[in-house]
DNA sequence: TGAATCTGTGAAATCGATTACAAATGTAAA
DNA sequence: TTTACATTTGTAATCGATTTCACAGATTCA
C-alpha cells in the first residue's frame, strides 16, 4: 500500500494525496475527506523510508549510551523521551559499550539522516573529531563533557558537588578523606577529584594525591581500592566514590573487616541508584537531576537541529547531596 | 557526495560504482581501482536512507526492551550485538516502558523496512496481535513468551527454576515458604508461580495461594509483602521471590524486624543481577545464561528474516541456581 | 467584458541508491 | 573473416514519498 494506490483509489494525484498527509492548506475540503476516508479504510501510513530521503529528515534524535548495566540512565531517558514527544520527535537508542568504532557507527547515522540529531551520554571520541562533527551536526552531551569540544552540553557542577561531600565530612570531623574514582568517564571524574581536593585545601587539610584511587566501575575493584586505602599508613575516616556502585563495594569491604560504616568510617556515593535506598547500610550519595537533565538535552538539542549556528550553551542543573546512614552526621 | 558524484570523478555510470559498492562480480579490475581510488579519496559512504528504500532492507535488528532500569538486559544485548554483527546485522535499541501504544510504534519501523527484524524481551501485546504481525515479519521473543503466540522464542525453563529453588528450601528443612511475585512479566512470573506450587505438592506440603504476593518491581514493594508474609497467623521461613530487586527488598524488611537471614529465614531471588554478589548477605539466585539468550535470538531472528515461514522454534537454555549467603544450606 | 488575481490540482522532477535490460566490446570457434 | 558467446558497461526504471511548476477554472476589480 503507498502514495499511489492511494491516489488511485481516491481518484486524484499523489500530490494531493501528499498535501492532505501533511495537512497542506489548499486542498479543496471534498477531495481531502475523500483521500481521508481511502486512508482510513485502507490503514495506510506513509513510509518513512521514502519521506526521510525525499525531506533529508528523520525527526528522530538518537541518545548514545555507553553502556545498558547503569540504571542511571533509565530515568534520563524518559525525560528526553517525554520533551522529544512533545516535539514529535522520536528517540533511537544506541549503546557504545565505551567503544569509539561503535560510537562513530552510529554517528553516521546523523550523516545519512536517520537522526536529525544526538543526545550523547558519554563520548569516546577525542575533541578534536567532536568538533568536526559537531560543525555538521546536532550534536549535545549530556552529564559528561568533553573538555575541548565546543558543543552544548547539560550536567552538574562535579566539582561543586564532590566539593560540599567532602566539606560535609571534614564538618563532621573528619581529618582524613579518601577517594575512589575511576577512569572511565573522564570529565566528571576529573572534575570531582578536583572538587574533593579544593576542599580539602580549602580547609587546611593536606590534599595527598595517594588517598585517590582509581577503579573500573565493578564494586569488586572498588573492595580492592578500599583495601588500599584500610592498608595506608594513616588510613582515611572516610571516603568518598564516584559512583553508587563503588560506594558498595567500600562498605561491602569495611563491613567485612569489621569496619562499621556510619561510625568508624563514613562513605558518600554518587547517583542516588535506587539501591542507596536499601542497601545495609542505606548509603549518602549525591542527586542528579536525571530527568531534567534528559528535558533539557532534548531542548538544547532540537535548538541545534533548527539552527545549527546557535551558539553552544553549557547548562548546569542542581543537585543534591543526601544524607543516610552511610554518614555519622555532624560531630 | 552521492553515488552521481563518484560516476562523475571516476569517469563511469552510477551502475558501475554500485557494482563496486556492492562487490558484485564483473567489474573490470582496472575500472573497480579506479572507482575504489575516489571512493576513498571522498570518504564516500553510500547513503543507507536511499539503499534501504531501493532494497526494502536495512540489515539492521530492533531490540525492544521493556525498561532500561534492569541492567539484567545489558548482557543479553552484548550477546546480540556480537552474534549480530557476525551476520552483518546491525542493532538499534528502543524502550517500551510497558506501554503497548509504544511498542507498536516501534513495530512500525519494519513495516517500513527500517528493522528487517525483531527481538523482543517483553510484549505488551495480546498474542493475536502477535501472531498478526509475526505473520508479517520476523519477531522472536526472548526470555517471555506471550501465552498463545506462535512466534520463535528463547528462555529458560522458567517452571522448572522455580521448582529446583522451593525443593530446594524443602530439603533444607523448610515446611512453610512464602513468595513474591508480581503481574508485570506474565509469562515467567505465572511459570515460576507453577514451579513453586508444585515443588510443594510435590513434597506433600499444602499449597496456598495466600503465601503470593504480588509486588511492583521496587524493593519498597518487596519490603511491605515481606511485612506481609510476616504477619501471617503461619509465617514462612524461607521466601521465594521473581527478582533479585524483591529479594533485596525482602531481605532488607528482614533485617529491619531483626529477622536475620540465611538462618531465621531463607531467601532466593531470580536473575542474577551483580548487587547480588555484595549484598549483605549475598543473595542466593536462579542464574540465566543472558549472553547466550542473547545470541541464539539473534539466531532465530535471522532464521527468520531469511525465511518466513520457517518453523517457530522454541529453544529453552539452562539455568543454574546460585547458593550464597542467604539461604542457610542443606538442613 | 476583459484583465488580473487566487485556488486547487496534477504532471514531473527529485532524494540516493539498486538492478533489469540493452548495448558495446572482446574472445574463441568455425 | 564471420559467427557465436561471454564479458563489461551504461541507460533508464524503480523504490515511496515531497515539492516545484504550470495550468485550468473561479473570483475580483476596473
Amino acid at each position: 500500500m503507498t502514495i499511489k494506490d492511494i491516489a488511485k483509489l481516491a481518484g486524484v494525484s499523489v500530490a494531493t494525496v501528499s498535501r492532505v498527509i501533511n495537512d497542506d492548506a489548499g486542498v479543496a475540503e471534498k477531495l481531502r475527506n475523500r483521500v481521508l476516508q481511502v486512508i482510513k479504510e485502507t490503514n495506510y501510513i506513509p513510509n518513512t523510508v521514502g519521506r526521510n530521503l525525499r525531506k533529508s529528515k528523520s525527526d528522530m534524535i538518537l541518545v548514545m549510551l555507553p553502556t545498558l548495566s547503569n540504571p542511571f540512565y533509565a530515568k534520563i531517558l524518559k525525560g528526553i523521551e517525554k520533551r522529544a514527544s512533545e516535539h514529535d520527535y522520536g528517540i533511537l537508542v544506541s549503546v557504545t559499550h565505551h567503544e569509539s568504532r561503535i560510537e562513530k557507527k552510529y554517528l553516521k547515522m546523523l550523516q545519512m539522516k536517520q537522526a536529525d540529531g544526538v543526545i550523547s551520554l558519554f563520548s569516546t571520541l577525542i575533541a578534536e573529531e567532536l568538533n568536526d562533527l559537531a560543525g555538521k551536526y546536532p550534536i549535545v552531551q549530556c552529564c559528561e563533557y568533553t573538555e575541548g569540544a565546543h558543543l552544548p552540553y547539560v550536567m552538574i557542577d562535579n566539582k561543586k558537588a564532590a566539593y560540599e561531600a567532602t566539606k560535609y565530612f571534614i564538618s563532621s570531623g573528619h581529618k582524613r578523606i579518601g577517594m575512589i574514582s575511576g577512569s572511565f568517564y573522564e570529565s566528571s571524574e576529573r572534575a570531582r577529584e578536583q572538587g574533593y581536593k579544593e576542599a580539602l585545601m580549602d580547609s587546611g587539610l593536606p590534599f595527598d594525591e595517594g588517598y585517590i584511587f582509581k577503579s573500573n566501575y565493578k564494586p569488586e575493584s572498588a573492595m580492592e581500592m578500599c583495601r588500599k586505602l584500610l592498608d595506608m599508613p594513616e588510613p582515611p575516616t572516610a571516603v568518598l566514590t564516584v559512583s553508587d556502585t563503588l560506594a558498595i563495594g567500600a562498605i561491602k569491604y569495611l563491613k567485612s573487616v569489621g569496619v562499621e560504616v556510619g561510625k568508624d568510617m563514613d562513605v558518600i556515593g554518587f547517583d542516588n541508584a535506587s539501591i542507596t535506598r536499601v542497601y545495609d547500610p542505606t548509603i549518602s550519595t549525591v542527586s542528579q537531576p536525571r530527568y531534567d537533565l534528559g528535558t533539557v538535552s532534548v531542548d538544547l538539542v532540537i535548538e541545534k537541529i533548527n539552527n545549527l549556528s546557535t551558539v553552544n550553551k553549557g547548562i548546569i542543573l542542581p543537585h543534591e547531596l543526601i544524607l543516610r546512614e552511610s554518614t555519622r552526621g555532624e560531630a
